[in-house]
DNA sequence: ATCCTAGGCCAACGCATGTTGGCCAACAAG
DNA sequence: CTTGTTGGCCAACATGCGTTGGCCTAGGAT
């Protein structure tokens, strides 16, 4: 079958990121039940069927449009004092450079496979700098938690909700209100 | 018409009753769009179209089935340092009591609708405590801002990703760790 | 006892959705 | 040039949705 080693591209690889484009644009602005595969494949300027055929199904299409790196910062790499400022800098480049994770938020909320892939995110990817940053390691999941309240919440409050008053916030202000609390949860003694 | 000063007692009130309560838990668990009528009205052992009858159309539903009054405490009425962990503990209780405040932010996440009525809460219960709180009434938007997307972000993992380590936090817990947020946005200077 | 109103159900409409299968054109290999 | 494969579209399907209108029945008022 393939036995090129490379990814052998196919003719129709123009077709299927134009499709994975506008399902992202879809489910980030209208959850997973209002991003309709007619809508999407209106966007992406063929016909739904063709969806059906490279993503099998609607779940399908929404695993294979979003993949999230969060590329999180390695905590060896600066000083201690400074990971609660890197990391809520990191999430804020994350949210604004592209919309897959409002699209995770959004579908999130609503449907029971997409939080369980948020759960996979945070285990998999935010849960391992936890555990090299915190003073205890036992204690890590509770402190990755509490911060990912506080992350999660300026996420939906600022590009889900749009609550006037947190889109109105500067990014220096965030930053300056929010590294803090963040430090705090993950290396502070325990209260 | 109705003469009557006091609440007309309507001999379908049981039925009213009925439908809004089944509707807030299929709002809470699924959002709107899942959320049918037809699965409501089962619940409520009643005929689909007694909820036409009723509330007119879904729209008009939903707005009937989430009515919030947060019930805050005033601020005058306790310890100026205690109030981030009033505040805490008050919502705490806010969502545990009932599936109101789940159904409202499942659906403010995909719907615009109810994103805008979370904000009418934000604008008409939240402030008002903020502008009583907060050292400069002028900062009192960014720093309510900032204190709900802590205890949303709260709700969201706990209450609607549920994500395992959230749900895992004791109430002490997230009051030890959360209440010195809060009430340092309120009331710490600006950094 | 007789109206009349209100509570309730049934059956159906129109529509949008996810999904399927068949058909056609363009390209690549022989 | 022929042949097989791939990319693409069209038309349709079954289903579930919100919503509507008509009909029946039981209370309450007179």
């Amino acid at each position: 079958m393939n036995d090129v080693n490379d990814t052998p591209r196919r003719r129709s690889d123009a077709t299927r990121d134009a499709i994975l484009t506008a399902a992202r644009e879809r489910f980030a602005a209208d959850g997973y039940e209002r991003a309709t595969i007619r809508a999407i494949a209106k966007d992406a300027q063929i016909d739904p069927s063709m969806v059906m055929r490279y993503y099998g199904n609607k779940e399908g299409l929404f695993a294979a449009a979003v993949s999230v790196d969060l590329g999180l910062p390695e905590p060896a790499s600066l000083p201690r004092d400074d990971i609660g400022r890197a990391l809520v800098a990191r999430f804020l480049d994350l949210w604004e450079e592209n919309e897959v994770l409002t699209a995770l938020l959004r579908v999130g909320a609503t449907n029971q496979a997409g939080a369980e892939r948020m759960q996979g995110i945070f285990r998999e990817q935010v849960m391992p700098v936890a555990v090299r940053v915190c003073p205890d390691p036992e204690q890590a999941p509770a402190r990755a938690a509490l911060a990912a309240t506080q992350l999660l919440g300026l996420a939906l409050t600022r590009y889900v909700l749009r609550l006037p008053p947190t889109v109105a916030l500067a990014r220096e202000e965030i930053l300056a209100w929010l590294a803090p609390t963040i430090q705090r949860y993950l290396t502070a003694p325990s209260p």
